[in-house]
DNA sequence: GTGAAAGCGCTAACAA
DNA sequence: TTGTTAGCGCTTTCAC
């Protein structure tokens, strides 16, 4: 019965009550709940609060609510331009909010994501965002048990998690095929990833080059994440083995600038001799020479869309549609434009 | 006396502890404190947690102890490649860890980050990581009573609030400055800003060009975050006010690429008429037409090594020294290079 | 090496 | 509208 020794602690919500003359449940209320309390109690207790300068202990009061206000957003990398700037969306879309984000930085893992997920369970997070959509079965099934809101976020999908803002892979090919179509190129290839996004990107790809009576002459596969110098690497590859292409669509920018630069290097004419279109829409797309023609994709607003929507979940409120589509456009630069 | 309603909760220490044959403590001792516990019980006690599928509640442990494991990271904009890259740099450092880190961003605004940091306070943070110098000395102040480690990043500063992994602005600008001072340019301006960061840049680079008998005929001041427009403008500026000007050192890449973009508009020659030299090394830099020449900044590697600084102290470890500088050094490129 | 008791600071539930 | 009570799940302290 005897008060133990125990460190000494900063203020508590006590400390407040007895500086505003009411009781810690008040105060309590006061801040997080200011309708159920009078107007003249609550200016007397946030008056005390900033007299004191009094912050919540969000791990006390998590533990009693069994609800945090922590948010994991998973990403693959930040180096990639666009995740980061999804990111920072994301969390402009949670400015002056009660939540935070908490980094869970994957590295392309699913192994890891789901370690990390298992991991993160011990914040009773309030939500959870995916920079892509979760690939594992067992993941789904775990954040399916948490009943918390889930956006995904990136690419496109009919079957969601919960939420969803992304943009059709598909749909950035087919522009890509209708532009290719429209050319008069007479052999054409495509290079990068031939699974998921890359799959997409080329089923529309070949899909809409078909209505134009054309096709791929020459698929080069480059899985998993690449580089600039595996563009220049892919150029070389794809003209010694088919002289005869003079379009290539790759499936990112960073391998198309790569090829640029390689092209550069072997003085071919792009695009008089070779054309060249990325996909993505980096920074660098409209600043190199020629300027690449490329899929320009919504990263900021995805990301802040995503918070939008998962912040007006978590306010209760209702949102009026669970996918979002984001647009992508083509855009057509120098790189493809012969005259 | 009774038990009142509350919301059924998740498995529990004492779930693992009944299942373990063992009490709650020593199922606590054996996740955090493996030493303190026998090989024997240790085995069982680890054997229930991964057949029950326990996972810790952070906010009871850290409620208990009064530390959590959270490491708030301030970082003004992730668009900005740079920052972007060191966060992922940071983050790796933690991989592997018990400790997360919970995005603040800041948005360039001191007073954003005062009151970000007085919210975080909540979580009671095991130490906290800067993208920049803390400028505000109420903020200073504040984490200094604190007592948990604290990183600050990207500058140079010989007064650090506690750990710093920085490059000297300073240095960089003295590298240009004696390129430039090598170079038979006849009239050189400096374009960015001229405050913090800015200054340091712009007197190293002026200091260093002084020892060659040269000096900037021109400086335009340009405060606040800048983007490529922001450069060709710049450029125009600097022009009419002065024809005669023949080098130009940006004291950012965006503003530099955005002048070699305005010049080629122009049909200026760069570097012939004009060179141009720019200061971060984006990716770009080396992708544009002319290169650009610039001040390269390894930005991964500085917040590597303030998480692992960080690490290392959380793990009570001494560092071996608190302040890290890590070097820039001079790319060379086309876009200064006359012959 | 292990356990019992108490308490970290907050808020849900109930009562007035 | 406000207050009382109990308890969220963990770990510290003290005892054996």
């Amino acid at each position: 019965m005897t008060q133990r020794g125990r460190k000494p602690s900063r203020l508590r919500i006590e400390d407040v009550a007895r500086a505003a003359g009411v009781s810690p449940i008040t105060v309590s209320r006061a801040i997080g709940n200011p309708g159920r309390v009078s107007e003249a109690t609550r200016f007397k207790v946030l008056e005390a609060v900033s007299k004191t300068g009094y912050v919540v202990n969000t791990h006390a009061s998590s533990l009693a609510t069994g609800k945090s206000s922590l948010i994991p957003v998973f990403v693959s990398n930040l180096r990639n331009p666009h995740f980061a700037t999804a990111l920072q969306g994301a969390s402009d879309a949670f400015e002056g909010s009660r939540f935070h984000l908490l980094m869970a930085h994957t590295n392309y893992s699913d192994r890891l994501e789901l370690e990390m997920l298992n991991s993160l369970l011990s914040f009773q997070p309030a939500a959870a965002m995916f920079t892509g959509i979760v690939q594992s079965e067992q993941a789904r099934e775990m954040l399916r048990g948490l009943d918390i809101p889930v956006v995904e976020m990136w690419d496109f999908s009919l079957s969601p998690l919960d939420m969803l803002v992304g943009f059709s892979n598909a749909e950035g090919g087919r522009l890509m095929g209708e532009h290719f179509g429209a050319q008069n190129f007479t052999s054409i290839a495509y290079a990068g990833r031939t699974k998921d996004r890359g799959a997409q990107r080329l089923s529309g790809f070949q899909e809409e080059l078909a209505l134009y009576g054309k096709s791929t002459d020459l698929v080069l596969a480059l899985e998993g994440p690449r580089t600039t110098d595996d563009g220049g690497a892919a150029l070389d590859e794809i003209l010694s083995r088919n002289p005869e292409i003079d379009a290539i669509f790759f499936a990112t920018d960073s391998l198309a600038i790569g090829a640029i630069m390689r092209a550069r290097d072997r003085r071919l004419d792009v695009p008089g001799r070779l054309a060249i279109a990325g996909y993505g829409d980096l920074d660098t797309a409209k600043q190199i020479v020629p300027a690449l023609t490329t899929i320009h994709v919504a990263s900021y607003e995805m990301g802040l869309k995503a918070g939008q929507m998962l912040r007006t979940r978590l306010e209760n409120k209702a949102v009026s549609s669970n996918i979002l589509r984001t647009p992508v456009s083509l855009e057509v630069r120098a790189s493809t434009s012969r005259r």
